[in-house]
DNA sequence: ACATGCCTGACACATTGTTGGTAAGGTTGT
DNA sequence: ACAACCTTACCAACAATGTGTCAGGCATGT
């Protein structure tokens, strides 16, 4: 048998089976199948799985995020909604020294503030 | 005084204000502070906001999603980590010229070539 | 000065994510 | 045939998120 089987492979990599489901399930390892359905882990696998472990150790990292940069990957319009967003950034452009930053600020308060009504408060 | 307080911000944005801090706190969105210390929330901030919320509504992402694409911003080292273990795709790792991998193939096939299986699989 | 509002913390609660375990049923090797 | 192992599905326990609220202490406007 060259490939091994879901709790051989949770042996050696050091994960719990339980765990390696999951990873599955969360779209970032997937592992071949026999034909009755069991997963087969080979050299690749494992490795992968080996080096998640790392990743996740390294970083401080959660499956969830390794999840989340798998989603960026898969759909480049997240990506650029993210770009955008980040890149509206309230940061001063690296050209505007400070005093100027402020003043451009309250500057356009004036001209473009409260796109809603009566900021009327009721006290909660 | 140009600058909204938070709780006329939350009012504006549909956030709350302790949901305002929870952002600052996640480093999503940082406002500058008067001198006292009170939060002021400018156009720009309020933009940032809005534009928050639509996109976590029209990407169903959660608020710990973008604080994971804002350290992927700022830690370089985490993103060139992740492309490396993605890329690291399981068809063909890294360099083993290992018999056991080849084994593994072949085996692979084998799977492969048997039809389907006798399990009942419903075809979701 | 007083009423109101902001600040930081902390406690609380519902929801969700993570991880383990168990049960019912098919598969495999001897 | 039988023991051992896999699969999916479900329940449970515990941690983390998201969100409200309250308390004690300054700040601000009238």
């Amino acid at each position: 048998m060259a490939a091994l089987t879901i709790h051989e492979a949770a042996q050696t990599t050091g994960w719990s089976a339980r765990m390696l489901r999951y990873i599955e399930q969360l779209g970032l390892i997937e592992s071949p199948r026999s034909a009755a359905g069991y997963r087969l882990y080979g050299p690749a696998q494992l490795q992968r799985l080996r080096t998640l472990k790392e990743l996740l150790d390294g970083h401080g990292l959660e499956l969830g995020d390794v999840g989340f940069a798998l989603r960026l990957r898969k759909e480049p319009a997240l990506t650029e909604a993210l770009d955008e967003w980040f890149e509206a950034t309230p940061r001063k452009p690296v050209e505007i020294p400070d005093a100027d930053w402020l003043a451009f600020e309250q500057d356009k308060h004036k001209s473009l503030l409260t796109p809603v009504p009566t900021t009327t408060r009721s006290t909660a």
